[in-house]
DNA sequence: TATCGAAACTTGCAGATACAACCAACCCCG
DNA sequence: CGGGGTTGGTTGTATCTGCAAGTTTCGATA
């Protein structure tokens, strides 16, 4: 049995705080988006990671890791915005296994409709109240959590990659 | 109609991290907690609210507001509790409508066992990659978005108020 | 003190998610 | 070229959570 190592009374501090702000945002965005747009925070970050895809399509499994979803979740997900057609599901040409999603017309505009509201509550909620400096240490900070939680980086990977294609 | 305001490039990238970080940190806790006590994380939380409050007894709605769940929600995890024997409910005699929820002896070993394996997994996950500095940076940063999220301060109280006692 | 609106739960119902089981297609190696 | 293990995806089942409705008690007011 090791010893247990307390947490101070400063690290305590911004241990309370973290799992407040854990608790509350998620629901604070959530409640914009399915006031104003009825989507989720989910399913707007869906809609998202497709609409900043080439050709706006992706495989199944890609926008699963875009999304941090497991597999399950997100076949649920994606058959939810079908049935509002904003995405469309199509076979897969190189391999007869996947499902390529695909961003459609009214999913794009959906997006572009609802980007407006859902920046500003970000703003309202978070990057307004900090200061430059501030946004740069929270930065300098996730980054080094999500080193922990996400050591091959698969949320982060929007920009980076070229698989997942077509 | 007004004109958006988009987030710049320093602020995005800072949003992108903020948001992975939401999506996995709750899972990682529920994940240790879950796998090595048999706990999430919101009902370990529920016990160590109760475990803080005077007599480690709290009426549901304060503890519901401790811990940031509504009232169906608590009413159904402490359910689950008492049927595990963490806690006990009995009626509360100042206020018949009101439900008294008191840890039992099992419920605070319950706490003092998972404490441990709890506060490892948020060091490692998080406390212990950050800096003194960076620690103390975070817990302002963190106050002021509280202050967006929850301007009554409802989840920080567990100390300075002294209603929902017994 | 009778009544009416509010408060403190609790429960019915519907939607979301995880885990596990499942099927189909792929790939590698003998 | 023929398994055998792996990967991609969907669906069954159980649990969790929110919203809304219902019940009891409270408190203020007429």
């Amino acid at each position: 049995m090791i010893e247990t190592k307390w947490l101070s009374a400063a690290e305590r501090s911004t241990w309370v705080k973290f799992t407040a702000v854990l608790e509350l945002l998620p629901a604070a965005l959530d409640l914009q988006l399915s006031r104003d747009e009825a989507l989720t925070h989910f399913e707007y970050f869906t809609l998202a990671m497709l609409s900043e895809a080439p050709n706006r399509v992706l495989r199944t499994s890609a926008l699963a890791a875009r999304t941090n979803a497991t597999l399950p979740r997100l076949s649920r997900v994606v058959t939810h915005l079908e049935s509002a057609s904003l995405v469309k599901r199509s076979p897969c040409s190189e391999d007869r296994r996947a499902t390529n999603v695909e961003l459609t017309e009214a999913g794009w505009q959906k997006v572009v409709a609802a980007a407006p509201g859902h920046v500003a509550a970000v703003r309202r909620l978070v990057i307004d109240a900090l200061t430059p400096t501030q946004v740069e240490n929270l930065s300098e900070i996730f980054t080094v959590v999500l080193k922990q939680l996400d050591p091959d980086g698969r949320m982060l990977a929007s920009d980076s990659e070229a698989d997942g294609r077509r």
